[in-house]
DNA sequence: TAGTGGTCTAGACCACGGG
DNA sequence: CCGTGGTCTAGACCACTAA
């Protein structure tokens, strides 16, 4: 609320959106948007950077900034999105059941993919995702219980990302994910309703606090069939 | 080339794949940087930013710039990456084969995927990439012939990246990326090394040019146990 | 209190695009 | 030519950390 350059990406990002704003329409320059929002030019190019970044606008020398013709719909899967998030945003409604919610001790696998000993307390939240009655992604999850003291099935429900941020105030700040297939587990099988196929997109995400912390790790197992992963980048 | 900002960039980002810079080491603080590099703090941090965005540092309050302990070897395999830059990071020696390449027009599906008409003049190019021996991906690229005049199979063994970017000096922008798991086709079968899994992991590329003009449709269609995508995010 | 990074300013010069 | 975005400057104040 307080920055001006994040004011102006949320505005433009909201209206692009929205679509109020059109796929090729053009910007205000950066001139006129920083007498529009009373500030210096160097504070409008943060904002619009940041839209760039995002997949927003395009930037032309000499000509000015353009909105992208990109599909909005599928989109912000790439990056830090949550289910409850990416849910959101699609015409079904999403159920999430809560499997099993236990604080133990780290244990060896876990101790090594978190970076800590292996009697490190820690919370494991097991949840399957359905869609159209059925069940497609099992979301496994450990959390450091110094960083994450409560932890109820009530927040397992909704978004732990929601509670961890809003509620709590953790900021997260970085994760890494990665992406493999992998042959579906016993558990797999009989958590999720998989149709003949025998392996399992499994998106590993080792997700950081601001000092670097690592401090989650999630396993989110999906049915091949039902998996979608978008991406936008940027060349430099 | 001459961006101060970018100079310090590429040399922080070299110390540290290098290890010169150890990771969770300090870097000078930004005033020292904007001394040392003779220039402004605003420029510093420009070139600062771009190592915290791409997971080379992270940058703390009141604390200073801290190098990340993440992996470098698996890395940059996100964004648009190719192959032939990814497989220099990589332990194996790949071979590149080049199934077909030709002229002719985009024809239905293509035309709808680069949004031209379908008698739009393209080329076609299908490899295939073995390690170790096994043909693990297959690559077909559509490019329009408006943009990219010549193309040979020499070019095609090499990287096509490069030439457009090195020789050829058409500026790639950015790209949307999407990941999914289909059934194997018998064009996977036929040119791949399968084992018994049916399914394939496709990889479509949509690449843009600084103007935004589509001009490059790309399928990376991978088996799955050789399959691996690594994304490096940050929240906000 | 001194040093750090985060934000912002009010200029400047440049390269590029189009009339 | 003028308007555009790209880079850069030399300051400023703030919030945060650590001694």
């Amino acid at each position: 609320m307080d920055n001006i350059y994040y004011k102006i990406y949320r505005d433009y990002a909201k209206q692009i959106q929205n679509g109020i704003l059109r796929p090729h329409s053009k910007l205000p320059s950066e001139n006129e948007l920083a007498e529009a929002y009373t500030t210096s030019r160097e504070t409008v190019r943060k904002g619009l950077n940041l839209l760039a970044q995002n997949g927003y606008i395009q930037k032309v020398k000499g000509k000015g900034s353009f909105v992208l013709p990109i599909d909005r719909f599928d989109f912000p899967v790439s990056g830090l999105v949550s289910f409850k998030e990416l849910a959101a945003k699609m015409r079904e409604s999403p159920v999430t059941r809560v499997v099993s919610l236990e604080a133990s001790l780290a244990g060896e696998e876990i101790a090594s993919r978190l970076k800590v000993g292996p009697d490190e307390p820690i919370w494991k939240v097991v949840r399957t995702r359905t869609m159209d009655g059925e069940a497609i992604i099992l979301d496994k999850d450990w959390f450091l219980q110094s960083c994450v003291p409560d932890l109820t099935k009530e927040i397992c429900e909704d978004s732990i990302y929601q509670y961890l941020e809003k509620t709590m105030d953790i900021p997260i700040s970085f994760a890494k994910k990665v992406i493999t297939v992998e042959e579906a587990t016993e558990e797999d099988s009989s958590l999720l309703d998989l149709t003949r196929h025998e392996l399992i997109v499994v998106v590993r995400n080792y997700v950081h606090l601001e000092d670097a912390q690592l401090f989650q790790y999630t396993e989110s197992r999906h049915r091949p069939d039902k998996f979608r992963f978008v991406d936008f980048a940027r060349r430099q």
